[in-house]
DNA sequence: GGACGGTACTGGACCGGTTCAGTACTGTAA
DNA sequence: TTACAGTACTGAACCGGTCCAGTACCGTCC
């Protein structure tokens, strides 16, 4: 049990390691009878190569990096990650990769992250995802020469490869959508402006409310819930009152659904809420929740690919992935008269 | 720029390679005036040693595996396992260690990647989630000699090293609280009972609800929030009505309260809700649920730890992490008057 | 002054693969 | 018959560390 090597294939099997590799390895240089014979004695003993031993003499580690820089209580709020998570996975499997999967607190230490696996040749490739504005990943990871798929919108990967969805496009069906129902004035929940992603929906909305001539608000918070349910109480108990209020993730807009029941309104007679993300959350509130989906699982799958595509020499050319789509449930719907007014 | 092996150093520092590792790595057998000498040039080299170089002489990996073995999809909808990954993380870190993860859809291929493992030397340690009832992986990890951490209950583990939270336990305070309020007729809403935790906390219930003389119910679901909601209508339904529904996990118990509220009730006026895990879907409902709360930051964090303190020699013995807390909050209330007599 | 012990270091084997240069043998064409 | 090409294989170097056996040199004690 245990402990095969090729140099005991080698011995069975009456040949020199040498022949055993090119055997095993499906290269020119034995002949087939050899070859049926190794396979057979490699088959029989269990022999599955160390990863180690490969490793070092192909220079390859066969495994791809991930650094989430969150704390580790708020990933666990975030559905996002253990789907793409899980979508990477089905692709590396067929491959036989790894993920090396890594949470830090800072931005900061994912950078020495980075610096310490290109110093040891730990991961062929790396994912990066939460890109901010002016990210200083990037360029990090060029001078690092560490091939890497950036997880956004092209105009924040700054030439490195990247797999996106279209978040200005998605924004203007969202908004189009408000608009259809009737509403004329609409509040945007957003996560935190330095994500790369929030900035591009902030301007996509600014510049589809203004083209639709609607009323526009922007509240930034930091994805949580509670700032969501926060922001929520904010925007519907000030002056002019929203008839629809779209939100940056799912957990936000479930605990906005909250608060707008909190404050004795209704949804959708009262404010109209749209999620975005669209994960399980969405569908097990009362009304359940209008959202902008996207397949997060095939996104995960998608990225993998293209970190395999780049590492057998394709251009490091924008993908985009998807454009998240409309998903009307009860949480929708044509603003209620008086509510239109504002209250006092 | 990279490349720097202790053949470089050595050559630098005027010594042998052998002299270079004794220095690098504090061990005796060099004078300090040369272990300076040699730090100082890796230092000035930006040396990092390569991991397949120490994997192969050392014979370890310095990685830990984890296999979930769910769909990607249902994992998103799980807040558990990244926020315990990120526990896992945050110990590792501090050990150079890394986290090998793997996603499979079934128990079979969990077990196929542990022979795997095992034959390659990938891994120096596993972490076991989920235990399911005569789980198939404890005998096959016991057969493959992997040092082992079964994340669960000690009658679950089979003598494996464990780490648990006494559900037990904390199922009895559940209970007594209801008991407490004044609730004589109950409901739990627990996962599939072929997990080792939901039978656990079946066997608590059955014991604490009959010692208390409460009216019992139990239905199995697959822990989705449609089949929480489901679940909830049912027993709300049926001709005797609970008062109080005890779920087994958040998702569940959101969705439950939507469903209550789908049905024209309120609660806790008409139906207590008390929800398990405590992570942050508890408080963004209206109202926010009681739940029975453990920290799993922290409980990953212990489970890193016991696998390195077994690798070192310890006893596999069960480390009991915590009893889950009662968390009160909005959704626990007295029975209602109307409401204890049951509907039509 | 010789035996002894300890320290500081060297050289090389080793981990388990891959890969290259070289060799022996066979078959074919000039 | 010889030259040449191609196939099948061997032996050894190599990747970058660890670690053991051996050696040179020092001071100490009898």
């Amino acid at each position: 049990m245990g402990r095969v090597t090729i140099k005991e294939i080698a011995q069975r099997a009456g040949v020199s390691k040498g022949a055993v590799s090119y055997a095993l390895n499906g290269q020119p240089g034995v002949s087939e009878a050899t070859r049926a014979r190794v396979l057979k004695v490699a088959e029989e003993l269990h022999w599955v190569p160390n990863r180690a031993a490969r490793m070092l003499s192909v220079a390859r580690s066969e495994t791809f990096g991930l650094v989430l820089a969150r704390s580790a209580r708020t990933l666990s709020e975030e559905p996002f990650y253990m789907g793409f998570v899980g979508g990477l996975e089905t692709v590396l499997s067929r491959r036989s990769y790894a993920l090396a999967l890594k949470v830090v607190p800072t931005i900061d230490e994912e950078l020495a992250t980075y610096r310490k696996w290109a110093a040891e040749k730990r991961v062929d490739g790396v994912i990066l995802v939460d890109l901010r504005v002016d990210d200083p990943r990037i360029p990090l990871l060029r001078a690092l020469e560490m091939p890497a798929i950036v997880v956004g919108d092209p105009s924040l990967a700054d030439g490195l490869a990247c797999v996106w969805t279209n978040s200005t496009a998605a924004m203007g069906v969202a908004v189009e959508h408000l608009a259809s129902l009737g509403h004329t004035r609409i509040a945007r929940v957003a996560g935190p402006p330095e994500h790369g992603h929030v900035w591009i929906r902030d301007q996509a909305f600014a510049r589809d409310t203004e083209r639709l001539g609607l009323a526009a608000e922007i509240v930034h918070t930091d994805f949580s819930g509670d700032e969501g349910a926060a922001a929520t109480r904010r925007v519907l108990t000030a002056g002019a009152r929203p008839t629809a209020i779209l939100y940056d993730n799912d957990l936000m807009a479930v605990a906005g659904l909250s608060a707008v029941n909190g404050l004795g309104l209704r949804s959708p007679d009262d404010v109209t809420l749209l999620a975005w993300d669209d994960s399980a959350l969405c569908r097990i509130t009362q009304p359940r929740l209008t959202a902008m989906s996207h397949d997060i699982v095939g996104y995960g799958e998608r990225v993998a690919e293209r970190l395999f595509e780049l590492l057998e020499g394709a251009e490091p050319t924008p993908h985009l992935y998807s454009t998240p789509e409309l998903q009307i449930r009860e949480s929708s719907g044509p603003p209620h008269s008086t509510a239109q007014t504002g209250s006092p």
